[in-house]
DNA sequence: CGCGATTTTGACGGCACTCAAGCGCCGTGG
DNA sequence: CCACGGCGCTTGAGTGCCGTCAAAATCGCG
């Protein structure tokens, strides 16, 4: 998530774009030069393609987060970018963002801190999906998105989940059915009520105890 | 992996440092200005963990690598990393790292590439993580060992794997049992031959082909 | 209101984990 | 030199978690 500040100086020289629920864009034959895109309103989400058909979820961004970040390898994005919701995005070249963190310091730490962080959290990804069970890894997933709503001001017990069931579900290394289930479960044990995509989170301490064992 | 005219330019303020096997370096209470490696010799694994005993492997590092870049965030090390065999590396604040970026607009695309390459990689292990069974993390496992064999000149269909099973294990999600097995089918499918730590890629076209069908 | 999409729940089976035994290699010490 | 023990690896048997298949309920939206 970006600070105010950086947001403002990474919006002097934007490009504004909207997205449609479910309309595809930033694709993987993108622009030659790849561009990065901040979150101005609604959830996306990001899949990479094995090109046979199945994907594979990477993360969901809420507004404030910095999307786009693997095309920086190549210059082209190696995901998709896909709203759940109808969202806005502005977005600068990369190149034009290379050269502001040359004339700016704090920007450039600040930019690496972003890159760190998503290399952080993917590695936090791979320790849920290497080694926590089904109901682990959907109490992660709610504590996260607990956790960032929290960052944004927003309720950290009650919010509303924009994906799918199937989505959570690639996300986390499950099947639709699979987190259905860990959610009713987890609802049984009094932690969370859910209604469809209603959460609320009744018990803090007692979903993350069920963390403690594994992760 | 960096190439030889930025391994120069890195290795300009260098601080040198020599890891025995199974000694630990870069502790997650590491210094508090994180430091950048690049292996000059021998191979490193470097695990998180998640503070409750469990360990998960993130990657597998050989000769040319760059490492640490968990730091970037917080400056400070998330993960451990462990040498498999001895090893010896050398590495350069992260500071110094910022103000030649600053300086040298090709070595700081070349930065930015490598930490896109790592977000890459990482997406894709959890694509591995998330959707393929066992045997095709093994194959996976395998020709990524085979292709960064052969981008340092060696050889892409014998090599010598330096961790253990239970390493592998870690790594790709699963036990070493089960680790085992998929080599011995593998091998009984007449796609490799193993012995022990030596492996011989008998087919590459049988063992891509493993992942055509999930990734 | 009606239809498709999404979600929940159940039954069943398979893949990978657990537990266990045995083998081979190697370093150590008698 | 050889016995011994530890470690890593392989293989087998049984279990359990989660995927698959299926059906019903509910939601969202025109």
């Amino acid at each position: 998530m970006l600070s105010a500040g950086d947001m403002r100086r990474f919006c002097d020289r934007i490009e504004h774009r909207r997205m449609r629920k479910n309309r595809e864009h930033l694709h993987r034959a993108g622009a030659a030069l790849g561009a990065l895109y901040v979150i101005n309103s609604g959830f996306v989400k990001t899949i990479i393609s094995d090109g046979n058909g199945h994907e594979q979820m990477t993360g969901f961004s809420m507004p404030g987060d910095l999307i786009g970040l693997d095309a920086i390898a190549t210059g082209k994005h190696q995901c998709s970018t896909i709203a759940l919701e109808d969202s806005s995005l502005c977005g600068m070249a990369f190149a034009d963002l290379e050269q502001l963190n040359r004339e700016d310091q704090t920007l450039q730490r600040h930019f690496h801190q972003t890159l760190g962080m998503e290399i952080t959290r993917d590695h936090g990804m791979m320790l849920l999906l290497g080694a926590m069970r089904a109901e682990e890894r959907v109490a992660m997933f709610l504590l996260n998105l607990s956790r960032r709503f929290a960052l944004r001001g927003l309720s950290e017990t009650r919010f509303r989940m924009p994906m799918t069931r199937q989505e959570i579900g690639n996300y986390l290394g499950l099947t639709l059915e699979t987190v259905s289930r860990a959610f009713s479960r987890l609802a049984g044990e009094r932690l969370i009520t859910i209604d469809n995509r209603e959460v609320e989170i009744r018990n803090m301490e007692g979903l993350q105890q069920l963390l403690q064992s594994r992760g």
